[in-house]
DNA sequence: TCAATGGTTCGGCAGAGGCCGAACCATTAG
DNA sequence: CTAATGGTTCGGCCTCTGCCGAACCATTGA
């Protein structure tokens, strides 16, 4: 049957440990170049670029040139939710005797990290509960929200640029990311981006180098209070 | 990071062909004798034991001893989820020129499957969809179903085994899982399983032989019909 | 007790593929 | 033009692991 492979020829694609950590790092949904992914999976260039073209060829990746640089990044947001369903499935993973799970040992991406373009963990379900208990956000499907009228006026008065969000027209507008720490819902999508961007525009988050781990600086801790009326 | 070692880990194990058949087979939720799925994978008795306990110990599968037998099965549904959106994935792999995903080329596994031990495919959705519409089920938070009163009456006069979904206690009882072919939820979870064995129990459906593909009999087709009013 | 059947362990073989050094191409800066 | 930098291709090495034959263990049935 064709979906066997299928299945073992992508499973097999996430399964080497310098693509991992490569494919780990494109977790923050940016792009990287290649140099950066070979430092980050600790293989010299040329081994890096024979994985990242066998990942671009595998639909994994996608590449772009930029001057001298060649820039990968995921190739859709399915990828990035492939790859965290798998990541839950290795937290789990802990036998009975030790029932730490993997990503307990990490409390600072437990705490913030992005999920692929957007906010999740801790902070990111913080912020997402607020949304929703101010009647802001509400489900919409099994997998969407719709922003409110109140919600809208909340985004604005936060300087999230709805419009921007709005012309990604391709694109799911507010979606529901199940997020493998929490294991609770976050909000992705568009909008999740742009909450996401106001962020770190906003000097209320930083990203980490190398890594999906979020800092929450200090006005963003008062940010959250007082703009969500959350506390984390 | 340790989480990138278990992604690679687990993505390594579902990786490799003879693994990946396995697992494709044990996808339709029931336990399999060991002999049973080296035959499937086209490998030797002894090849195929030392992939089984690879995928035991890798927390994919769970192992039971009856008589001279030992029956394998999906360690749990969160594995089952996992090995969808990998397939998921793999089905839009599918290059711009030959747009064909890979799930249209086998009609009668998207027509009906199962999913772990649910429903899944254009049947899996018309029973869901035909529940919602009536009233028989509403959603309840992002990932679960609420069963309405007149929908517990309905499942009763259907012969659906309500008490005994309701034992298994550590499990959810009605929770939405995505289809990976129709791309819309489909009812899952204790309920969704005892609504499938209903099927199989009168006659509605039947498994076939080695595959995850259930083919709809007559009767079965016209108890969509009459119950649920719904045509496939 | 003895065969038959299902399953696992062991040992050795062979192929796949990850890795790097070296050479090569492309773009930018001086 | 030349040098420097980023990236890829090529060739060969080497480990990892999937595979099977053979032997072994456990359960069942005669």
């Amino acid at each position: 049957m064709i979906t066997v492979n299928a299945l073992s020829e992508v499973a097999a694609l996430m399964g080497d440990p310098a693509r991992a950590a490569m494919l780990s790092l494109l977790m923050d949904g940016r792009a990287h170049t290649a140099s950066d992914l070979a430092l980050t999976a600790g293989i010299t260039a040329q081994t890096a670029s024979g994985h990242l073209s066998r990942m671009v060829e595998g639909n994994l990746l996608a590449a772009r040139a930029q001057g001298r640089n060649r820039f990968y990044r995921l190739a859709s947001s399915d990828v990035a939710h492939a790859i965290e369903s798998l990541m839950a499935l290795a937290g789990t993973r802990a036998t009975p005797a030790s029932r730490t799970a993997a990503w307990r040992r990490d409390p600072d991406l437990r705490f913030c990290r992005t999920c692929y373009d957007h906010l999740a963990g801790q902070v990111g379900i913080a912020v997402t509960d607020s949304l929703t208990q101010h009647g802001y956000l509400e489900p919409k499907g099994p997998r969407d929200w719709k922003l409110t009228e109140p919600g809208e006026l909340f985004c604005e008065r936060l300087g999230v640029d709805l419009p921007g969000a709005r012309q990604a027209s391709s694109r799911h507008f507010a979606r529901q990311c199940l997020d493998w720490s929490e294991r609770r819902p976050h909000i992705s999508g568009a909008l999740g981006a742009a909450i996401a961007d106001t962020f770190f525009k906003r000097g209320w988050a930083e990203r980490l180098r190398r890594s999906r781990t979020v800092r929450l600086t200090d006005s963003g801790r008062r940010a959250l209070g007082s703009h969500f009326g959350a506390t984390v």
